[in-house]
DNA sequence: GTTGTTCCTGACTGTCCGGTCAGTCAGGAT
DNA sequence: ATCCTGACTGACCGGACAGTCAGGAACAAC
């Protein structure tokens, strides 16, 4: 199924995205993008949707594998949920590109039922994983151990989810939103 | 600008956003749930984005408007805060209808970048109302005297808005989002 | 060298939908 | 009696775009 030529289309259709949104992105866009015909997007990927999951799904994959290889470089479980979190909220090359194609899923929710169940499936995942890292930081000492690991990793991608919406909307700069989700952290992390 | 005539369309328009998205709202839709031809909501609103806007404007309008008066009827700061941002996280009528229409006009942001400005405003000054509401409750004593009123009406909101995004996913049922707002707020604003 | 399979394309089609337009009609002014 | 206007409509247009299809090239397999 991951035929280069696959790639390829996949790669261009995930640029497409990022330039116009999963709602903006035509068949012929895509196609141009890689430099290949319309209709060899439609021998790959039948239908539009078809692509768009797809794109979807290797976008997460690359983006999670980002992220849990940055975060494994760092000493302590506090420094790891933070950096997980600041990670969402980055537009800085390459996170800001994942974060599009994040925001730009999210809004294709909109309009495909089907796709919910998956970024649902994302979105526990990830809580799932931060929780985990919570504990981790508990068990090193660097994050207070009366939380509890669950509600705090929950109250904190609620909180980063809505401070990128802030962000997308364009209502405070990104150094404020970064400062506001450390000091969230500090609130909620420190002993 | 508004005659009985346009409020109809306007409404119509309202229940086709809360029913499609408003990505999925068409002219001819709002005609037909409206009664009208669909010559008639052109000669109202020449263009579909006109519509949407004015839509919107009208939804929002109202919602401020609900919420306002039953924030009014409420004993301590602390309460209005609280009754703010449980209003948005509300699934059931009324409240749900302008949730629905909220999310949508979210949405909608992409590809209608003139939108932006006006959903940023919006936003802004709810969270100013918010802080407002914070420093009465301050003043009569329900709130902590030392929590700064904008950081925890900034957070708060963005709080808030994450949770709906749990919400609108269907991440977590109703319940357990209402109960995990309260749960912040406690923490946020009491002494 | 013929046959089959996979990869790939240009040209085409059908449909959807925002927007236009010529014209109808009721009612008010003159 | 005539003119005018604002509200309203049905029919139509044109562009955009997903998806189709007949067939061509490349490359093996026998």
């Amino acid at each position: 199924m991951d035929s280069p030529r696959v790639v390829t289309i996949l790669e261009a259709a995930c640029r497409v995205v990022i330039r116009d949104g999963a709602h903006g992105l035509r068949m012929a866009s895509v196609a141009d993008e890689a430099g290949v015909s319309k209709a060899l997007v439609h021998y790959y990927f039948p239908t539009r949707q078809n692509l768009l999951r797809a794109a979807f799904a290797l976008s997460e994959e690359r983006w999670e594998q980002l992220v849990a290889d940055e975060v494994a470089e760092l000493p302590t479980g506090r420094d790891r949920v933070v950096h997980s979190l600041a990670a969402c909220i980055d537009t800085t090359p390459p996170h800001g590109e994942f974060r599009a194609l994040w925001t730009a899923m999210w809004t294709g929710l909109h309009g495909d039922e089907e796709l919910r169940p998956e970024v649902r499936t994302h979105y526990r995942a990830w809580i799932d994983l931060l929780a985990e890292r919570v504990r981790e930081g508990q068990a090193d000492g660097s994050i207070d151990p009366d939380v509890d690991a669950d509600v705090t990793a929950y109250r904190l991608a609620a909180l980063t989810d809505g401070l990128d919406s802030i962000l997308y909307l364009g209502l405070s700069e990104p150094v404020e939103v970064q400062a506001a989700l450390r000091a969230a952290c500090e609130q909620e992390l420190d002993r």
